[in-house]
DNA sequence: CTGAAAAGGAACTAGTGCTT
DNA sequence: AAGCACTAGTTCCTTTTCAG
């Protein structure tokens, strides 16, 4: 055995090399347990004398003295060929049928109404060439018909020859043998075309237009149609009939067979045909022009989520796949991955865990805290973690190293709460467990499925959205005009301090989170836009006049991480995603603003700008804006409905 | 984190020229 | 004609790199 060395020269030797690179107990253990194989099926790496890579394996068998035996892989193509592809059958078949002489192929009654259509338009167009002069392809096509039919008539007999046709029955030639024929006389000369004619001296034509067209000229006609009515087609698909899905075999034959001819290079490993088809990891589906996520990644999804969800703490690492993960889900809308900025706040906030310092060592302590709280220096006889953040000292929460004058001394320990950034232990905030728990729900939903093309884009003609802030009030206001039809607006007000219970990390005075309230009035926006044009999927985008550049930036890119602002831009990308509304804020000074400005500041009562009218006013809660709770009323209020609406809402 | 593409390498095959 | 050595090319597979 050329190159293998002395260790392949017997199963003695293999096992011998194993022994001295492994040591004689592992292999013994693994063989003792070893059920077939040994280590595996797969075998393990060796590396032969001359450096070439192989595997080996070991199988039990009791007919060698040492009860194994060495098995080199070695690639084994010399397999036998199932009945079906044998030649010598195949052969015979055909010739029993055509034992004796004078048979004659006969159309079918559909075959010949078509030979005789294909005669007619050949000849037509054969006639009008010869009248212009171009005797060659007039030539060409005056023949088409006859090799037509004598290569539909081959057709038939393969089918005889491959098996497909049975030996008892006349050979008769269908419409679709004559279609199959037809096509492939066409690919035919459009190849013979790129060979010897003009086209085949110019390198451009063989890889683009005439190949392309060679190509188009079949899998058009056949896919066209198709897509027309794609409604009927996923019925209509697994009762194809057999002739229709050889037409289809024929067809990616063609593809397959032009590529080669061109040397036009085939993934094989990934090449796929059909309507539906997984690329880039995603699941597409070229009749319905839409996409969704594939079973198994939504599956992985939910898996990962729930096992994140199950436990109370999680680590860094954990958290790090999972938000990755999200990122790669997320390309699906773009404006959900604000979601993710609570996942990286948790990512970098790690847990934090309680020390103490004897309070003889107080000055010392303090000493090795630096300004922004953070532990700078190793204190003798307290492992307190380097780098960590001091939360809380006695219980007292600590914004600067200032507060540590305000705790008082006692003769007791002195306990501190810090955090230790080399742990990778982390706790999900309330945050980002609403939000996992929702993709969980997500994962487990039956399939969505998003259409790949967008509708066109719709624009009334004109709507804003504009927030105010005044001490402890909070004022949203915006509108929509379309036409004639008088104006749809809402202006809302709400009190800081009720929304303070409700989101953490609001400031106390209103004005200081302006942003987020210019975010909220674009949610109110969105929502009176989905309620114009409700249950439609409609993609609109909303170039929204909005005068603060916070709101304006939020709003483009959908992704911050500061809080609370991070809290409103996650709500709007939410509703966006809800409601198919895609917002694109430009900042556009201009009267409408002016408008909406005053509608955030209208207070019940007030007069409303010229054009806007009470009865047309769209009321907004708390509950619509933030928790997505759909406004379905029934009315009168004293009719009862039978069953008990499913609630939707988020909290 | 993802999938695609590029790169790299092993195993194999076909063709060629030479010798016996 | 058969066998051998060599080369060029193909196929299959894995690893690395790249881009989002």
């Amino acid at each position: 055995m050329l190159g293998l060395g002395d260790m392949a020269s017997s199963p003695d030797a293999a096992a011998e090399l194993w022994k001295q690179k492994h040591g004689e107990d592992v292999f013994e253990d693994w063989f003792t347990r070893c059920e077939e194989y040994e280590p595996s099926a797969m075998g393990y790496g060796v590396t032969l004398l001359d450096g070439t890579l192989t595997r080996l394996r070991f199988r039990k068998t009791s007919d060698h003295p040492q009860g194994y035996q060495a098995e080199w892989r070695v690639a084994n193509r010399n397999f036998p060929l199932p009945e079906s592809l044998q030649l010598q059958p195949a052969i015979e078949r055909v010739m029993k049928y055509f034992s004796k002489p004078h048979q004659v192929i006969e159309l079918d009654a559909d075959a010949q109404a078509w030979q005789l259509s294909y005669q007619g338009a050949l000849n037509v167009q054969s006639h009008i060439l010869r009248e212009r002069g171009d005797v060659e392809l007039g030539a060409r096509l005056g023949a088409a018909p006859w090799h037509c039919g004598v290569l539909a008539g081959l057709l038939a007999v393969f089918e005889l020859f491959v098996g497909v046709h049975p030996t008892d029955m006349t050979l008769k030639v269908s419409r679709h043998h004559l279609q199959r024929a037809f096509q492939i006389l066409k690919l035919v000369h459009k190849l013979k075309d790129i060979a010897l004619g003009e086209a085949g001296s110019d390198p451009e034509a063989v890889r683009g237009g005439y190949a392309r067209e060679a190509l188009g000229a079949r899998s058009c006609a056949v896919s066209f149609p198709r897509f027309a009515n794609f409604t009927q087609v996923e019925a209509g698909m697994s009762q194809a009939s057999g002739a229709e899905a050889a037409a289809g075999q024929n067809e990616e034959d063609m593809i397959i067979s032009v590529c080669q001819c061109f040397n036009i290079p085939l993934s094989w490993a990934k090449l796929q045909f059909g309507a539906r088809v997984v690329w880039i990891g995603w699941s597409f589906n070229l009749r319905s022009h839409s996409f969704h996520l594939p079973y198994e990644k939504l599956e992985k999804l939910g898996t990962m989520l729930s096992t994140l969800l199950k436990g109370e703490f999680t680590t860094r690492h954990e958290l790090e796949i999972v938000a990755g993960y999200l990122q790669w889900v997320f390309q699906m809308h773009k404006l959900l991955k604000p979601w993710l900025s609570c996942l990286y706040d948790d990512m970098r906030r790690p847990v934090a865990t309680s020390y103490s310092v004897e309070p003889s060592q107080r000055i010392e302590f303090i000493s090795c805290i630096s300004d922004d709280l953070l532990i700078q220096r190793q204190l003798p006889g307290a492992a307190l973690p380097l780098g960590g953040r001091l939360l809380s000292v006695k219980h007292q929460a600590l914004r600067s190293k200032a507060d540590l004058r305000r705790v008082g001394i006692s003769p007791k320990r002195i306990w501190l709460r810090i955090t230790n950034p080399a742990s990778s232990k982390r706790r999900l905030s309330h945050q980002s467990k609403v939000f996992l728990r929702y993709w969980q729900q997500w994962a487990q939903m039956p399939f969505f499925s998003r259409p790949l093309a967008m509708p066109p884009r719709w624009l009334p003609d004109a709507f804003a959205a504009d927030a105010c802030a005044s001490g402890n009030k909070i004022g949203i206001g915006g509108f929509i005009k379309m036409g004639d039809a008088p104006a749809v607006w809402f202006s809302e007000v709400f009190s800081l301090r009720s929304l303070q219970k409700l989101i953490s990390d609001l400031p106390s005075v209103a004005q200081e989170a302006i942003t987020c309230w210019e975010t909220l009035a674009q949610m109110g926006l969105v929502l009176l836009l989905a309620s114009c044009f409700p249950g439609g999927r409609l993609k609109i985008c909303v170039p929204s006049w909005c005068d603060n550049t916070g709101a304006e930036s939020t709003s483009n890119k959908l992704f911050c991480t500061s809080l609370p602002l991070a809290f409103f831009a996650q709500k709007l990308s939410l509703l966006s995603w809800h409601t198919g509304i895609s917002l694109d804020v430009h900042h556009v000074a201009g009267f409408e603003n002016t408008i909406a400005d005053h509608l955030s500041r209208w207070m019940e009562g007030e007069e409303l700008p010229s054009g806007f009218s009470l009865d047309d006013r769209f009321r907004l809660s708390w509950e619509m804006l933030w928790h997505f709770k759909p406004d379905v009323r029934i009315w009168p209020e004293s009719h009862g409905l039978l069953w008990q609406p499913q609630s939707f809402a988020f909290s």
